[in-house]
DNA sequence: TTTGAAAGTGTTATAATATAACAGGATTAA
DNA sequence: TTAATCCTGTTATATTATAACACTTTCAAA
């Protein structure tokens, strides 16, 4: 399992530049389209460690002219989650950036209900103790949310500082 | 962790009627307003082990004569939740009766993407891999959202018959 | 047993999230 | 270059959820 990247200082820049070029990469061998609105919407989930509402994004491409329209960002969300470029929050009807572009995975996230950084770590939902209990009552995963919250590292200091 | 009851055959209405008294005693005992419709919206989520959306558990009090205006469903579902009796399931929007009424705890989701239905278990998320990796990286869990989509051990027999 | 505070309900209005449907434009592969 | 496919623009609407305020019920203190 990978480590909660976003909760660690790193070069943010070079963050972003890399996922895009996964993103693009990854487009190219598979013939997908990474059209303008797409990799737009995915550049503005990356730019921030955080989930994101649809909506928001929305304003964003508005005030660049690039779709007024819900359609329009749920579809480049659609196609974002689909390759798995971008995850869905269930418990925040949000949306982030995917740690680790282009592979199938199944991600876990670690919520911080303070400072909203959302971390992504990588996880086998069949393993555990809730994969042997889903095998016992003879229940097929296919696919798993698994979301925590609760306070991440920064904010816990902040909060012992007072 | 508890069995997948309700992928189970078992006594249904005797299911509900523990469940029913059980809330009725935890809130007498606690000095909880078990009300009208209170009761009524529990009792409707525990006919069915599947979850249910706020609007069509509306449209039973409806016609019912029991409220017809959505802050009276979720003021009720408010409740119970807040008191574990029912559970939301973030990746449907919808309700689930709980299957351990009354006790605090953490639970855990199977959901069938045939027939709908839910399964509760408990979990401890701070154990296992996950909570291992969350201590690791300094995130405090407060609660987590669990819950596996995949097909339920009756329906793959349905399916395995065709 | 009044009476006042707290909790619950009824209702209107609106916010926030998401999709259906169809017309038109761009890209790709014959 | 043309047809098929995919993508975008737009209108309209569906679905899920909450804010705000008036009124009623419940409960406990006086
Ligand atoms: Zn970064
Ligand atoms: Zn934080
Ligand atoms: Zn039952
Ligand atoms: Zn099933």
């Amino acid at each position: 399992m990978s480590r909660g990247i976003s909760f660690e200082k790193h070069d943010h820049a070079s963050c972003v530049n890399e996922a895009l070029d996964v993103a693009d990469q990854f487009c190219k061998a598979h013939k997908l389209q990474l059209t303008k609105v797409r990799r737009r919407v995915l550049e503005i989930l990356l730019g921030q460690h955080k989930a994101i509402g649809a909506y928001d994004i929305l304003a964003q491409l508005k005030a660049e002219g690039l779709g007024s329209q819900p359609p329009v960002v749920y579809r480049a969300l659609d196609f974002l989650v689909s390759h798995n470029f971008v995850h869905k929050v269930e418990k925040l009807n949000a949306y982030v950036a995917c740690s680790h572009s282009g592979q199938h995975h199944s991600p876990a996230f670690m919520i911080c209900r303070m400072c909203d950084a959302v971390a992504e770590m990588q996880t086998s939902p069949k393993a555990g103790v809730f994969g042997a209990t889903a095998r016992e009552i003879g229940f097929e995963i296919e696919n798993a949310v698994i979301e925590a919250e609760g306070i991440c590292p920064s904010c816990q200091k902040d909060d012992a500082a007072q």
